[in-house]
DNA sequence: ACTATTTAGTTCGACATCGCACTAATGGAG
DNA sequence: CTCCATTAGTGCGATGTCGAACTAAATAGT
């Protein structure tokens, strides 16, 4: 393999990584202490999306093992954000649904957040992020489907 | 601000999270067990760039903490992929030098990792990576910008 | 020269992530 | 109906990540 090529999907990975990480930071020192980027974006995803999925459903949404998932549902029930109840569907399984204070949650989180977006968004062009989101989505597609 | 302009970005964000999620895994499935991404990154960082680098400019290219750095270093000591020599020039710093285990780590990855990429490439244009890179290199930038 | 401040690196403790093994419930094959 | 394989979720142990506090060395200010 050409080694300009082999460098620049290295670059490429590199760079998404670096900003994952970084953008994580500093979505997380926004939110109350004990509280992560998963806890914020299971709560947004409930809201976006539809609550009452099951915790693999939301594992699956978030390409994460199930056992993380578990530990992500423990800590938004201790903080009152979602409650976990039986799937009638499948007694193996269970349901989750968003709670009043987690809703509120996602509204702080959000509130809090939006300044620091409106900052980015003056120095980055909003209408390359749009060019860009739907390369990453089909990028992302890839790498899921490659995963059997 | 505008829901739809906080979604983009939202979107932005947690594509380049499960990209990096997923890249990584793929890596790290490559790798000797107990090798992890940080530490491939680290070898390959070496030899593109200039080994003898200190501990503190590794963290900083990379965007960590120093504790972590320190501990990355310290599992590729224990693999013999590194030597840490003093650093000559301050006597509170040290230098991070390659064996030649290390180079041989470095080669058989990149070996076991071709193939992926090869694929990976069939299904997604070398040339839309390219174009891509920069702007990501630039967001880079902004987010470690941000964090003063 | 002397002291205070800053800086490089480590140690330690807290916690997120994840693989493995397990339980309980489901579904399919005969 | 009975058994067996599969699936949803959890408990546990190992490990990566990182903040806080620490040590030792360098640097700045007087």
């Amino acid at each position: 393999m050409d080694n300009d090529t082999r460098t620049l999907f290295f670059s490429f990975f590199n760079e998404v990584g670096i900003i994952a990480q970084l953008s994580r930071t500093a979505l997380e020192a926004r939110l109350p202490k004990g509280l992560t980027l998963p806890h914020f974006s299971v709560v947004n995803h409930l809201i976006r999306v539809k609550d009452g999925q099951t915790p693999l459903a939301l594992a699956n949404a978030f390409q994460v093992p199930k056992t993380t998932m578990t530990h992500t549902l423990g800590g938004l029930t201790a903080n009152g954000f979602v409650e976990i109840r039986p799937n009638p569907d499948d007694g193996r399984s269970k349901t989750v649904w968003l709670t009043d204070a987690g809703r509120r949650f996602r509204e702080d989180a959000i509130r809090s957040i939006d300044p620091d977006i409106e900052v980015f968004k003056s120095q980055y062009p909003e209408e390359k992020i749009r060019e860009i989101v739907p390369e990453l989505a089909a990028i992302r597609a890839l790498l899921d489907a490659a995963r059997d």
